[in-house]
DNA sequence: ACTGCCATGTAACTAGTTACATGATTGG
DNA sequence: CCAATCATGTAACTAGTTACATGGCAGT
């Protein structure tokens, strides 16, 4: 199938293929090491693939013909490859965002995780582990609302979900208090 | 390796297999089964693995020496086969649980991923695909209080998961409602 | 001189999913 | 009788990671 034009409906890649889709479309011409970098600021609500990954989905989106490639050579190494989203590629990223049923919602919560087999722990253990996690949180936030005010122009819906993000951690951040409070009771009684 | 006792510090199982390990640490005897269905309760903040990957953990975790395996025929059919943690399956759960670095949270928040993108879309459809998961939400609380109450005596950790996972999908649901004004804002702007 | 960044590439691996098959038992 | 549940098993696949290699260029 790849290197046809996908006329016969969804193709349905995985999510990472249309995250990268979906940076290009922004309609910048782009390396897969500039794509990286810009999946690296997406770390905050969805996980960032190896370098690895974002080449092989370029190469999967390249043989889709959703994108082209451009060369610049570098000699004494391989060449610079640009790239930019065709008007298939376009199609598909609409028909992605607006036809395409969303996934759930995936969470691998491993303070969660820790706290759901505390009853095998030292209390004051866990507490340290939540008051990382809290450390971290306020660390996310910070680095959030850096980015925020930097998101302009073409980036409004970028600018809303670090709005977005914020709330998340700092919800988290309340919630986080909240079980420390809890386990300090068990304790106690 | 596998098959021995690993005397040489830390083997690094992947998360699943602890997750299975720690079902098992609160001492019952289960089945693969019955492990798959607990781990779909905790699919409120960790993502449930594929039946055949939990299967596939216990056998690892069976190699590794930190559980052990009784057997019940059934004729015509495979043997049921038991569960239970050894001594060093306890080390090692609880070696996990208060040493080793928890690992950073993972989310694939795919309506994030969306609005991210929403350039890209009709902000009506945006806002359908909010609304969709506002309902999710609300469904996954209500599952949860009614899950909770159920979780007393040994599963008191288990329950302070469930209420933290309500004040998740809560502020969770406040963050959407906030996200729909805002391109309610964008639409009449 | 050295560090860090730019930029690509690849091999080997592991975690995980999908999809199917088997067959008994329980409950309406 | 039928559907759902119990219970295991396997093959084929895909997504993704780790770890390394190459080498130029910019700044201190």
């Amino acid at each position: 199938m790849p290197g046809g034009s996908d006329r016969a409906g969804a193709p349905h890649l995985p999510a990472t293929a249309y995250a990268v889709l979906g940076l290009l479309a922004f309609g910048r011409e782009l390396t897969g090491y500039e794509l990286r970098k810009w999946s690296m600021n997406m770390r905050f609500f969805y996980w960032s693939p190896a370098q690895s990954q974002i080449y092989a989905e370029l190469r999967r989106l390249l043989a889709h013909g959703f994108v082209t490639e451009r060369l610049e050579a570098r000699p004494g190494r391989p060449d610079k490859r640009f790239y930019r989203t065709t008007e298939a590629g376009m199609a598909e990223f609409h028909r992605w965002l607006e036809r395409e049923p969303v996934e759930p919602l995936v969470i691998k919560h491993s303070v969660m995780l820790r706290l759901f087999f505390g009853h095998g722990a030292d209390p004051d253990r866990l507490s340290d582990v939540l008051e990382d996690y809290a450390r971290w949180l306020r660390q996310q936030n910070a680095e959030l609302s850096v980015l925020r005010p930097e998101l302009s122009e073409p980036f409004t819906y970028p600018a809303l979900v670090a709005e977005w993000g914020e709330l998340f951690y700092a919800a988290e951040l309340t919630a986080v208090e909240k079980m420390r409070e809890r386990l300090r009771d068990l304790r106690e009684r």
